[in-house]
DNA sequence: TCTTACATAGTAATCTTTATAATTAGTGTA
DNA sequence: TACACTAATTATAAAGATTACTATGTAAGA
């Protein structure tokens, strides 16, 4: 299941003339099989036990390779840390305000907000990004027994 | 005209007692008469000449006063500075890729969007970002040049 | 005017990310 | 398989943005 994209994600980095290594290899396989959106100090700190000596800049290198490679998408919250999401189909993130968290969702494509966008102020328009932000279900469970 | 929207903004702040201070009316003046979407650093630079001895961190202090009380948003984006901008109507931004201009266009709210996140992934919903990217006239004519 | 709590300045510290240089290790080819 | 070439890694320093902290200053109400 999962080792379908990850063979798929190995393929195109070699295709693009990346070198596979264990490090690189390991942080990929982190991001497919996680289905969470890891800082890169999550990674980091997940893999230390089998790569003791791994430096951070090996994840933030390896990450900026996924990116270009357009493997993985980059988002910036505010005053935290990136997160990086292993891009497998179109989706839009909704995201807590309370812990953090990022859970994918689906919705059409908003194609008529770029054509608008880009009738109004003149740009050459490239992608747009949405976000939704609120409470999840688990921490609203906690709010409501705590009042 | 800019000073109707600058007392409304005093006059909430009195309501939430916060004091006024030649520094905070000079951060607030900057972001209301402006229209540009500043950085902390933007705004310390600005006001450098009439307040020498004033502390970026005052600067922040402000700017986080401000975002509480709702009068200013702020917008990170990857790696750079957060960017503040004085919230008068609901709008979107069109950001350039190549100078980091910031643009504002009209485009009517997507409450749908929030409604079926929330029905999608049990959040109770607060708000959403939406943001396009692209590149601004300026930036598409002097590429066009070079080439 | 006096008082008090909030704001500021100045600086240190933190956190994330990038840059640099030396070493190590993939990968294609002989 | 061994070699050579070049990319990748490590380790560390450095940069840049933001926050924390403390002493001092000041706005605003009694």
């Amino acid at each position: 299941m999962g080792s379908e994209m990850l063979d798929h994600a190995v393929q195109s980095l070699r295709e693009h003339g990346v070198r596979m290594t264990p490090q690189r290899q390991a942080i990929l396989e982190y991001l497919v099989t996680e289905h969470s959106h890891p800082t890169a100090d999550d990674i980091y700190k997940a893999l230390a036990a089998r790569f003791p000596n791994m430096s951070v800049a090996t994840v933030y290198n390896n990450l900026r390779v996924f990116k270009e490679v357009g493997l993985v998408q980059e988002m910036n919250y505010g005053d935290a840390s990136s997160r990086f999401d292993f891009v497998t189909s179109k989706h839009y993130h909704i995201i807590c305000d309370t812990c953090g968290k990022v859970v994918d969702f689906n919705y059409p494509v908003l194609d008529e907000i770029e054509a608008v966008a880009s009738q109004l102020t003149g740009f050459k328009v490239d992608r747009h990004r949405l976000e939704v932000y609120g409470t999840c279900p688990s921490c609203q469970a906690e709010q409501s027994q705590t009042h």
